[in-house]
DNA sequence: CCAGAACCTTGATCCAGATCAACCGGGATT
DNA sequence: AATCCCGGTTGATCTGGATCAAGGTTCTGG
């Protein structure tokens, strides 16, 4: 899939589901959104915002994994989101941007113009309410994982990434939830860390950790098979059954 | 101020701004919402909302602090929201709630019925955009939280407290910001800690050093002066000149 | 095929903050 | 005015994760 096969889909023929417009929008809705539609690419490593730039687009990520991130002055960051398939990115009635969004993977954004976006959402409400919906969403992630950073242990920590992860891939593959998950980490040992306000000498240790212990398989870096969902869910310290990420 | 006194007040008589709702309503629509307005007290240490309830009410707090808390099933808390004075509690559109809220202070809620005003937000597009404004500052704030608590240092984690409680209560206190700054702790040591990921007893122990290193002074546990904000920023490692908390 | 660069793992040591414990001071209760 | 309780302080010690350091494994490009 590149971007030139990009070129005449429409908004309703995107790999995923736009979580943002797509589901309530009538023909003349889509239509107009379709005049105002681009698509992008952006290659591993890439930034695709600073922080602080003036954003002139809002729009879902289609393909591949962006970070949202915050620095210091002295270079401690913290990552404050995970951009996956489907996920919104940008802010309808603000100027600038206030995190650094990079492409941790080749990544393919579908973007709306911003300006014509915002009329289409004062015009159509349902457009805005769903908008709502999704900010309520990334904040209680964003609220999950403060307990998260907060209040778990290292161990903790790794078992609740890798369960939010699985989890979210579930969702974009057929057949539902199982005990038993498989799926690639998108994420480099320092950007697990930087996630979790670890460092990456701790991440890999307790990564391996959790494989002595046969909570999670590992075949190479990155191939990750967890034979007991609900085995890493305790490891996680999770009561919840896991409605985080909304 | 009692319960009582609020019996008569109309919306625009709340000694706060009403952030979610009152600024560009017209006639109408403040009538609209008095019709479903009502008061309610909370003593100190009293719960407002336990996580999972249903909700029937939205609204603003008018005096008082509250908190917003997840907890472990093992007892650790994490606090992930301060709601102070203007600030607006529920979810138009949500159920059930999804954290614990409980008063700090005595606490003064102005509360409108759920149902009706989201009827009335359904036809009022500017209400639902404040609140989806109002719903970015919050999640702007809860990542500059994942900050604090995943890269910050115990010391410039109560730095970076202080310094949101001296600008929250400025923004309160006609005169505008100045270098110094003179307020009260509305919180226990222990629900600092909770707000920081610390325990209560590093909390005491950060603020005796930051006593000595006379970047702040005490007059009994809770009244604090600071003689130079700007000292205190620095302390806690914040670039940003704060725009935090919104 | 080799060199270099990313990325990852593992070991040794250190230290910030947790934990355990004692005590203080003021306000409410009796 | 004795007691208790709550919130706070301070000291002693312990420890989880950071830091410093040394390889190992892939992958890419020459």
């Amino acid at each position: 899939m590149n971007a030139s096969s990009f070129a005449q889909l429409r908004c309703g023929d995107c790999p995923i589901r736009h979580r943002a417009v797509c589901a309530r929008c009538n023909a003349d809705e889509l239509e107009a959104l379709d005049a105002i539609k681009y698509y992008r690419t952006y290659e591993a490593g890439q930034p695709i915002i600073w922080s602080g730039d003036v954003m002139n687009f809002v729009g879902s990520v289609v393909s591949g994994i962006a970070t949202l991130t915050q620095t210091m002055e002295d270079g401690r960051t913290q990552m404050v989101g995970l951009l996956l398939p489907s996920d919104f990115v940008g802010r309808p009635g603000r100027e600038g941007a206030a995190y650094d969004v990079v492409a941790t993977t080749d990544v393919v954004m579908c973007c709306f113009r911003k300006k014509p976006f915002e009329e289409l959402m004062e015009r159509t409400p349902h457009i805005a309410h769903r908008l709502l919906e999704m900010t309520l969403d990334e904040l209680d992630a964003a609220r999950e994982w403060m307990l998260v950073l907060g209040r778990k242990t290292a161990r903790e920590k790794i078992a609740s990434l890798l369960a939010i992860i699985a989890r979210r891939d579930a969702t974009l593959t057929p057949g539902g939830a199982t005990n038993r998950m498989v799926f690639d980490l998108p994420l480099t040992r320092e950007a697990m860390a930087d996630y979790l306000g670890l460092t990456l000498e701790t991440v890999s240790r307790q990564i391996s950790a959790l494989k002595k212990d046969g909570v999670i398989e590992l075949e190479g870096k990155r191939h990750v098979t967890v034979p007991d969902m609900r085995l890493l869910m305790e490891e996680a310290g999770d009561d919840s059954d896991g409605g985080f990420l909304g």
